[in-house]
DNA sequence: TCTGGGGTCCTAGGACCC
DNA sequence: TCTGGGGTCCTAGGACCC
């Protein structure tokens, strides 16, 4: 018997937000979605008005319309018919409102989408245990060593998968198998929605060179622009280049990658595990606001991301030591600031405070549209608190702050620019 | 009317140590 | 005193992804 080839599927849910609240209002099913944006969710009005019947009643003129949208959201997800109308993931929701006014939008609801998405996790996870997580709505499964993972090329395996999710939830999903990765993502976008598309290596030359290099996941808009004005459009294109002119006019790592990607090569493994880097909160402000004339409304912000960066990090069981900001201008530039502390924290105050010294490092005369705090190095607080428990227990910096204010950035922001 | 929020990884310069 | 390096940590920015 030969050995097993190596089969890597990926999964994709279907417009994934959008199929979430289809379920809850089946009469949108075949009508233009779109889902994101609001800070308020937009049908609250609706739930009230029609508080006397079930939500797969309330009648569909009743939905709010894209063109009746203000604010500054992106879109997270649109139905397929949506995306006839050229609306999709990322376009600004004002964009959107022009290109397709009459779509129904609806607020992301996070609960929902997440319990939706441990659920398809969990159906992959007893059928082919070994899942690599890439977020809400994807993931890799190694076929390999799956028994009946090498039949049809994965496609038997797939189909179950594909029925079993639809029994638990009934949401559909597309899915690529392919010999590694790389491919298998590619793939997986061939037969939208609902799809299986099984892939090998022999396929790369005829299925994956005639795609656009931007299709590569890992070339974005730079990479794509830049590759475009050497004259490279797809990925056979790509793959026509010497490894050493992309080195040459890409740098050693992204180079030498971007050629291995092109020959379709790829041996990173699915990944069943792995531990956070950072967290983080920001928000965009409804509206641009200055450190000095809206000090007291920035103030508050700035605590209340820290104290949720901290409950983030004490119910998942993590400190950290390097404490940053970072600040979106009117300009749409972006500026960070870190400070890395000597011991470990997950406090409120401990962070609120370092964050306030990073605040001072940086230009606050132009009006700022987004504020962030980001806490990294992170360890396991078991595990910290096993090494030093003198320290872990001292926190006598809570009381220090009081809870409003800005007011570190005072000094620095009457100064002149 | 521009462009969310949560992440990861890479690069590059300077500090500092050996 | 000069010269040369390597290694690691910190910081800022940027590309990219979902």
């Amino acid at each position: 018997m030969s050995p097993p080839i190596r089969r890597i599927a990926h999964l994709d849910m279907d417009a994934f937000f959008a199929s979430v609240e289809l379920l809850r209002y089946p009469q949108l099913k075949g009508l233009p979605v779109v889902i994101g944006g609001g800070r308020r969710r937009a049908d609250d009005e609706l739930l009230v008005r029609f508080a006397d019947r079930p939500l797969s009643r309330i009648p569909v003129e009743a939905f709010p319309l894209l063109k009746d949208y203000v604010g500054r959201g992106v879109i997270t997800t649109a139905t397929y018919p949506a995306r006839q109308f050229g609306v999709g993931s990322a376009m600004g929701m004002m964009k959107a409102a022009k290109l397709c006014p009459q779509a129904i939008v609806l607020p992301v609801d996070f609960d929902e989408v997440r319990r939706c998405s441990r659920t398809f996790k969990s159906v992959i996870a007893e059928i082919a245990p070994v899942m690599e997580d890439r977020g809400i709505d994807e993931v890799y499964i190694d076929f390999t060593e799956v028994p009946g993972g090498q039949r049809e090329g994965g496609r038997v395996l797939a189909r179950l998968i594909q029925k079993s999710i639809f029994e638990a939830l009934g949401l559909t999903c597309s899915i690529g198998v392919a010999p590694n990765k790389l491919i298998a993502k590619m793939a997986s976008e061939f037969n939208k929605p609902n799809g299986i598309s099984i892939l090998f290596e022999e396929d790369v030359q005829s299925k994956i060179w005639p795609l656009a290099v931007r299709k590569i996941n890992g070339i974005g808009p730079k990479s794509e622009a830049k590759l475009h004005r050497l004259h490279l459009h797809t990925i056979g294109d790509l793959a026509a280049q010497s490894r050493e002119w992309l080195v040459d006019n890409f740098g050693q790592a992204y180079g030498h990658w971007m050629h291995d990607a092109a020959w379709g090569r790829d041996d990173r493994p699915v990944v069943t595990e792995s531990e956070p880097v950072s967290m983080s909160r920001e928000t965009t402000f409804e509206r641009d606001l200055h450190a000095v004339r809206d000090r007291a409304e920035l103030g508050a912000i700035f605590t209340d991301l820290c104290t949720r960066v901290a409950d983030d990090l004490q119910r998942k069981g993590y400190v950290g030591r390097t404490i940053g900001i970072k600040l979106r201008y009117d300009d749409f530039r972006t500026a960070t600031r870190d400070l890395t502390l000597d011991d470990y924290t997950a406090d409120g105050a401990t962070i609120r405070k370092a964050a306030g010294q990073c605040l001072k490092r940086v230009d606050l005369s132009r009006k700022l549209r987004l504020l962030g705090v980001r806490v990294g190095k992170l360890a396991r607080a078991d595990a910290v608190a096993a090494e030093a428990p003198a320290q872990a227990a001292a926190a006598p910096l809570a009381s220090e702050h009081t809870p409003d204010l800005f007011q570190d950035l005072q000094p620095a922001a009457s100064e002149p620019p």
